[in-house]
This record gives C-alpha cells, structure tokens and sequence, in this order.
DNA sequence: TGAACCCCTTACTAAAAGGTAAGTACCGCA
DNA sequence: TGCGGTACTTACCTTTTAGTAAGGGGTTCA
C-alpha cells in the first residue's frame, strides 16, 4: 500500500478532524452525501464539477477507511455502487456547521470589500 | 509574489473556512493564540514542538493576510513582535470549537478500538 | 571574543497532493 | 461495429506543501 501517512500522532481534536477532512473535495462529498443521502458514484461526480475520477475514488476510499461513508457494492451488471453517510459521517456534518456559517460570512464580508473598494471612509 | 493559488473560486462556505485552516500548524496557532491572548515570535515556536522557523513565518504570514491574526512590530532591538487574534480569529476559533470536540471523540473512538482488539462483542 | 537571543529570509530538497489520460470488463442501443 | 454508460485502476507528470540548513543585523551576557 505504502499510503496513508496520514493518522500522524495528533495534537489534539483539531488536528484529528482537520485531517480528515483535508482534501481538495471531502467537504463538498460530505454535503453532496449529507444533501442526498444516497448517491453513487457517477452521481456524485456530476454533483462536484470538476472532480477526477481518480481524485473521488481516492478521496471515497478513504472517507469509508476513516468510518465516515458507507460504500455498498451491488453484484449487478452493470455495476451499481452507492455511497452514503455513516453516523460518524453525519456528526461531522454537523460539527462542520458553525465553519460553513463562518466561512459563508466570510464570503459575503469579501464581497462587500470588493464593491466597496477605492471608496475612501475619510472618516 | 507567485504565490497564493489559494482563494480560489469556492463553492461553499466549508470551502473558505477549510482553506484558512488548513495548513499544518494553522489550528495550533489559532489554539496557542486563543489560549493565551497574545504571544511573540518564539514563544509560539516552543509552544508547537516541531515547527519550523520558515513555516511559523509563513503560516502567521498567511493568517494575517486572511485577516484571522494581528500582527504588531515593536520598533526596539531586539525586535519585539506580537501577535494575537483579531475578531475573525476569535469567531474562527469558536466556529472550530464543534470540530474539536468531534476530533476528540473520534481520539477516544480509536483507542477504546484499541484496547477493545480481539474481544468480540457477540451480543 | 564569542555565544546566544530576536525575528525573520533565502535557497535547496523531499514528500504529498492533485491532474491527465488511458485501460479494464461488461452491458444496451443503433 | 462502434458509442456511451457503469465504476473504477494505473502510470506519468506537475503543483503545492513542508522540511533542512544557513545567513543577517543588532543586542546583551560571560
């Protein structure tokens, strides 16, 4: 395998969440997932514009690896695979709440700079 | 400069606060910088065993541009500088707080499937 | 004189993450 | 026969991130 030089020795609980999360897609594949419920693989690869397929298996496999989805392989032709949230899963999506708010925030505040930019506040 | 690939166009909130914090250090920063309000240069380096000068600089750098920490220069010799959280930095941290706590339970998780190796919980 | 401390900066290198493109094996449709 | 759809896997390459090592310009301490 010689992968996964992640699950260092963490800090503390940040350090733990962060990582498992860390990935240019995860939180989007937890929203898509949380969103939905069920999804399979194509699905989600069209939910996500612009993901590789290499990039959503990678990034699949280890989210199941970490307990956060469920992977359940039907032994139909074609193959038919559906992916969803684990408990854990889901709890996660909640503990991102407050950062989705924050970061959300911190969108409309760029947005506001931007229109509001050469305007001096002279005062 | 040639630098910041990052701040690209995001798709959601999780994705703005996700960039922010990630980073190797970035949630320990935040932490130290929480915990004790405000810290100099090389006190935060021997609060985060292992960091290096050059990616303390950097990651307090990049903090600053994204407005979570406050950096002051005191204009003596030896150079004096502090640095604390501005407001977004203290609503991160907050916002980091759920995350945490989902972290550590996720520490204690792993090592009670430690401990609990072999017994099989037939019942 | 020399060493350590302060807060960085620069250059070089290694490792990890991510992107591109192609291949696999089987099916239904035209 | 060829195309598109299913869910991947593999090889190769580039980009990004992190680590190592050294220097710099001034101070105080021994």
């Amino acid at each position: 395998m010689a992968k996964a030089p992640r699950r260092g020795p963490y800090i503390c609980g940040i350090d733990a969440a962060l990582d498992v999360v860390s990935g240019k897609w995860k939180g989007l594949i937890l929203w898509e997932l949380h969103a939905h419920g069920i999804r399979r693989f194509a699905e989600l690869r069209r939910g996500l514009p612009g993901v590789s397929e290499k990039m959503l298996t990678q990034h699949l496999r280890e989210m199941e690896e970490d307990g956060l989805v469920h992977r359940k392989v039907y032994a139909e032709v074609p193959p038919r695979v559906e992916y969803s949230l684990t408990e854990h899963g889901h709890t996660l999506n909640q503990a991102l709440g407050p950062l989705g708010a924050w970061g959300a925030e911190r969108l409309r505040r760029e947005d506001s700079e931007m229109a509001g930019v050469g305007e001096a506040p002279h005062g």
